[in-house]
DNA sequence: AACTGTCCCTGCAAGC
DNA sequence: TGCTTGCAGGGACAGT
């Protein structure tokens, strides 16, 4: 499930190996995927564009194109960014496919899979933004690629009584962390998912700011985390590495690995997984 | 404001 | 073995 560190991990590849170059042709399989405009709308806006950068804001991917327009891809559930050779046999579920002309490097293709479909590829006009993906305009600030203090951190948590593993899933509250690193920053601050935000000590809201560029940070360094089923993959095919360092996602039952003495537990609300120690995180 | 539930979709696992 | 059912999960949205 591609958050906040996937998701910067593929960014990083799209600035290495798709900046500067020229969109020569493009292919829509499955509409679904654009739902958000038509084929033909994405077809139109991005032939014969040249990419000219690779942003992030949360789990959103943004590509400034020389036409004006920007290119969004949100990977959701299974989503992947993949670079290939011109004539490679495409996995299932490609269902858009980017014809590169030769830059730096050879000719290429860049295709967008997605099994599950809840991802989409989408060109819009910066100034149309809040017609096109009006919820991309509302999000909250990203920990890694915004400022991101301890000052504003304190500022979101006091002003809400939710219970903080719902407050930091909220996209709209802080961009980027989704149900893996939520639970792992939790931990990391040792608090407890049902915590209300707003009665924090500072020490605490301290902990939570540190844990949360931490934890993100570690991630992103490990080239995020793969796990058995969603099959995150970076641009070139490779899996991540921050997986084997989770302490509580998906660790229900064992033994909690920091404190020694509490057993991992799970609960669910919201339809979402919450794993955390009752012993360490209070 | 803050909850719960629903929907979208596929692959995998468990149960029969 | 082969079917059916359930579940996971990001995030928008509707309803309370």
């Amino acid at each position: 499930m591609p958050e906040l560190p996937e998701v910067e991990t593929v960014r990083r590849g799209l600035e290495q190996h798709l900046v500067g170059r020229r969109i020569s042709r493009v292919e829509v399989g499955r509409e679904r995927v654009v739902r958000r405009t038509s084929r033909e709308a994405l077809i139109h806006d991005l032939t014969n564009t040249e990419v000219e950068g690779a942003e992030r804001r949360g789990k959103y991917l943004l590509m400034p194109l020389d036409s004006g327009d920007r290119l969004m891809i949100h990977l959701r559930m299974s989503g992947q960014v993949l670079l290939a050779d011109v004539g490679a046999d495409r996995p299932p579920h490609t269902h858009v496919v980017l014809s590169l002309d030769e830059g730096t490097s050879s000719a290429g293709e860049l295709w967008f899979v997605d099994p599950r479909t809840f991802g989409e590829v989408v060109v819009f006009a910066p100034d149309r933004i809040e017609v096109e993906v009006p919820e991309l305009a509302r999000l909250g600030p990203d920990p890694i690629a915004d400022e991101f203090d301890r000052a504003l951190l304190r500022s979101i948590v006091r002003s809400s009584r939710r219970a903080l593993k719902p407050l930091l899933l909220d996209q709209h509250a802080i961009a980027g962390i989704g149900n893996i690193y939520a639970d792992e920053i939790l931990h990391a601050a040792r608090l407890h998912p049902e915590r209300p935000a707003n009665e924090l000590s500072t020490r605490s809201e301290a902990q939570l700011h540190t844990s949360i560029l931490d934890v993100l940070t570690d991630a992103i360094r490990m080239g995020g985390s793969t796990l058995g089923d969603a099959q995150y993959i970076d641009l070139m095919g490779a899996g991540g590495n921050y997986q084997d360092e989770h302490r509580v996602y998906g660790r229900e039952g064992e033994r909690c690995v920091t404190c020694g003495r509490g057993w991992i537990r799970r609960t669910t609300s919201g339809g979402r997984s919450t794993h955390f120690c009752p012993v360490c995180q209070r």
